[in-house]
DNA sequence: AATCTTCTTGACCTTTACGTAAGCATAATT
DNA sequence: AATTATGCTTACGTAAAGGTCAAGAAGATT
């Protein structure tokens, strides 16, 4: 997408050095997450700066728990707007924010989740401990 | 399973009474987790009080996120050791307490994503703030 | 020229825990 | 007797994020 001369590289090369597999960049395009890939001679896929800055960022935003899903509509946005910061930024940031809300709800639920384990271990012990003769705890 | 002349209960009952669905009790029945479930005349389901225990047991395991494929495992232990809760007891302890270290670690992870987003979340924050005019942040 | 490497598209496979019919049998109620 | 409720088995559908061939095309190297 990108008017400038820089350095273009292909599919192998971009996946290894971001350690991914092709096929995910290639489902990323399927999906809609890349926009149409430029081709060399109309076949094989090449890349620059811009639209490996583009792939890094979906990443970055898939490190952070975020689904491809949510992330296709940051990517409409970002279609939409193009290279207009101002207007994605502050949509980016409501996407985070919504998404720390349900990582701590998330936390909440383990550390629940958690105290029944252990609640439940100690009730088990008990019987281990003190009822090893009773033939049916229900536990 | 019981020989003991106790109250049968037919599939939908015992779902609506578990809040479940029917779907889910054959299920459990399809893939081994519920042992062959005696029929009325060779039709219906029928289930006594310990098959219902039985099921209790696996919802409970189920509520703490175990996963049915482990709980098949204990299911296993079960049938073989039958009634044996001196055997099943602490096979059960060991496997609540690899669940309660995997959760812990999943929690330990949501704690630093939630560290990583907020980090995030103020640098974007402060390329809007400082560099509004930047028309190629890089986030 | 022959081989090797990387690329292409297409399409089916995987996992988890069921949901959802289709078509039929039995049981209960009207 | 007719309708309604409940049950049965079989089997395909679902979501997420790619994995894994297949079979061919092009460029690079020996
Ligand atoms: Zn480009
Ligand atoms: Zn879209
Ligand atoms: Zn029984
Ligand atoms: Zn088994």
């Amino acid at each position: 997408m990108s008017t400038e001369q820089d350095k273009l590289v292909q599919i192998g090369e971009l996946a290894k050095s971001l350690a991914i597999t092709t096929r995910t960049i290639r489902y990323y395009e399927e999906i809609g997450l890349m926009g149409k890939t430029e081709r060399i001679g109309g076949r094989a896929r090449s890349y620059h700066k811009d639209d490996i800055l583009r792939l890094k960022f979906i990443l970055k935003l898939k490190n952070l728990g975020i689904s491809l899903k949510e992330i296709e509509k940051l990517s409409d946005i970002f279609d939409i707007n193009k290279k207009n910061f101002d207007v994605i930024t502050p949509k980016l940031i409501e996407i985070l924010d919504s998404h720390i809300t349900r990582v701590d709800e998330k936390m909440a639920d383990f550390s629940s989740l958690r105290k029944d384990i252990v609640e439940y271990r100690v009730r088990i012990t008990n019987y281990l401990a003190n009822n090893s003769d009773n033939r049916n705890p229900e536990y």
